[in-house]
DNA sequence: CAGTGTCATGACATCCATGACATGACACTG
DNA sequence: CAGTGTCATGTCATGGATGTCATGACACTG
């Protein structure tokens, strides 16, 4: 690989020319300029990075830790992955920026994170972005908490900068869509216990029919994830006749998330029921591969991942120059879009309608 | 940051004795190492990666490009996200010969590659990783052939090393689990045309057909791929028509991909035929978020996203470490497991039942 | 034309770690 | 005890690019 000195001897100048043609923070004369870009073109010539680095204290580097953070569910989930659509996003986003993105994952295990802050710091990596797979609270706190850092789908209690879903305020735009098509009776099929999703969520949709003047039926809602467990599908289906035996049944149905729908889609249709003629169907997370290829297709609200993403990179860009983290917003939720598909519809004329 | 000057004035010895303590290349006494390692942990020091690199020309770092790397298609096609398996395990195994990964998302722009290969360069690479989003041949050699690289998921006309999944294998092994439950009218809907997988599975479909004694009857394949387009549900569903119209009707149906399987599912539903008491379901890809959701589950063949991406960073590592890419086996096949769920069972007993 | 400013360029030190080479302190051999 | 080997450590130069400072060549001002 040639270097400056190359290049220099080539074109006939100084190493300080050339590094002032290629960075031009110094007038060169136009004649001196072309020879230089032959040279370096004629030598396939890349300034290193390294050496560069070494000088200027400035890398452009940016570390990225993926996969579980914390400690707390230290196997890698089925399914569960953390979309690549935040890695892309957060690289594009990052690149815009002359920054380069490292990545490492921590493979669901916790203790692998620090031995991955040590191998950024190497790199001297100028700030750092942990992307949880989940939307989650960090128990353990990060270590080397002076590198300047952005959680992703996680946040931890030390005021740390991070980038969450709105899991509430996107339940919320989504259940008032279902409102707005003139439902008024709207179950809930919940998620798993403990995640902040299913709380947030469950709030957003407590908060819309109360916006909307609807009761809050508790009859309505019903857990129905099993974190993909074999007695899942028992449970939605148990779930699901309880509330076409409800003296006035839902017509509409929200499902925790996308594959919950999948669930439901499968056993309705084992009962005849047909969606959206009959009930109408939402789901959760925009997972494409699932709302756009079941059918009738799924309305659902956007897990805001690309958004998600790009913020984070965003607001570390910001940091890092210069702009201390402002106190006000540290926590910052992406809101997702409501995608209207064909899932929904306004409820059937006679609503009293029982199976 | 602290250097290795200040951790040796702190513990009273050369840089140079610091740096063997590190690297461990000379003997140095145990109390001075000691005294070494707690001055490194008071200062917390880390050995700077770009002065390393400087001297010894080994950087340790690894470049992967994601996205479309062809010209071919240039759009960001919907749910074709490469999994992020692939980039977990190659970083994972990578990791495990003390190399680093960076990544960079071309975007789906053939043009920009060349520019993100500099970037890689610059940062003096030792090989690279190519990610296809989907198995392809690469249109466009790429350029900066004298890097040292393995293609993921896709391969071109030079005979660059390359990872591929092993459609045709999978489809035949799958197909012959298919078999051995004791089925012989399967039909088979195939992906879109000139995808090389389309071809490749029907040639597995195919082949297992023949290998037992089966006759293959152009009747049972049929289209259904439209990459998502609104007309494909209408198009799976004529298709299944016209497969339960036959005189001999199909007892099990293979879906070109996970994806087909949903649509295959609520069609069937739809028409009051029950999987796989009526007619067994296979797919492809094991798009576990489908196949583990789908009720019944779903089986069907592995795409071996996590094993090629380990293999890729494997046979990058040989080559980075000497061992010329061997002539004999520069493209590589890795078949996924067939992974037999519920939706797989003997046919029914009256195998002449008509819809 | 001397004096001053601007422009283009070069010389040199420097960033941090390490390879090559050297050295002081011992231990051992004959 | 001179000679040799081993061990632990130090000195110095180096890698590639760039910041700092210096300088030669002009052009312009009064």
């Amino acid at each position: 690989m040639p270097t400056i000195y190359d290049v220099a001897k080539r074109a006939g100048v100084s190493p300080k020319t050339v590094s002032r043609a290629i960075n031009g923070d110094a007038p060169v004369a136009e004649a001196t300029r072309e020879a230089i870009a032959l040279a370096i073109r004629d030598l396939d010539y890349v300034p290193s990075h390294a050496a560069r680095s070494m000088r200027s204290t400035k890398t452009g580097l940016v570390g990225m830790i993926t996969g579980a953070v914390s400690g707390a569910s230290d196997a890698s989930a089925p399914g569960g992955l953390p979309d690549l659509l935040i890695v892309q996003t957060a690289q594009s986003r990052l690149e815009q920026s002359g920054k380069a993105l490292f990545i490492a994952d921590s493979g669901g295990s916790s203790q692998r994170v620090p031995e991955l802050i040590m191998r950024f710091q190497a790199h001297r990596v100028e700030g750092m972005l942990f992307v949880a797979e989940q939307h989650k609270r960090l128990v353990d706190p990060l270590p080397w908490s002076d590198t300047k850092k952005v959680l992703v789908n996680c946040f931890d209690d030390e005021g740390t900068p991070a980038v969450l879903p709105d899991d509430e305020g996107g339940q919320f735009d989504l259940v008032e869509a279902v409102l707005a098509k003139g439902h008024k009776r709207i179950a809930f099929l919940t998620l798993a216990d403990g995640l902040p999703a299913t709380q947030l969520r469950m709030r957003g949709y407590q908060n819309a029919l109360t916006k909307a003047g609807v009761a809050f039926d508790p009859d309505l809602v019903l857990p129905a994830d099993l974190m993909g467990d074999a007695a899942e599908h028992e449970l939605i289906a148990d779930a699901l006749d309880k509330f076409f035996a409800l003296p006035s049944p839902p017509t509409a149905i929200c499902c925790g998330n996308d594959r919950l729908a999948v669930a439901v889609y499968g056993v309705l249709r084992a009962r005849g029921i047909t969606i959206p003629d009959d009930v109408s169907v939402v789901g959760f997370d925009d997972y494409r591969v699932i709302s756009e290829t079941l059918y009738p297709k799924l309305t659902t609200a956007e897990l805001p991942y690309a958004a998600m993403g790009q913020r984070a990179a965003e607001i570390l860009t910001e940091i890092l120059e210069g702009a201390e983290a402002p106190a006000e917003k540290i926590t910052e939720r992406i809101k997702g879009r409501v995608v209207v598909r064909e899932s929904l519809v306004p409820p059937p004329a006679n609503t009293s309608t029982n199976h």
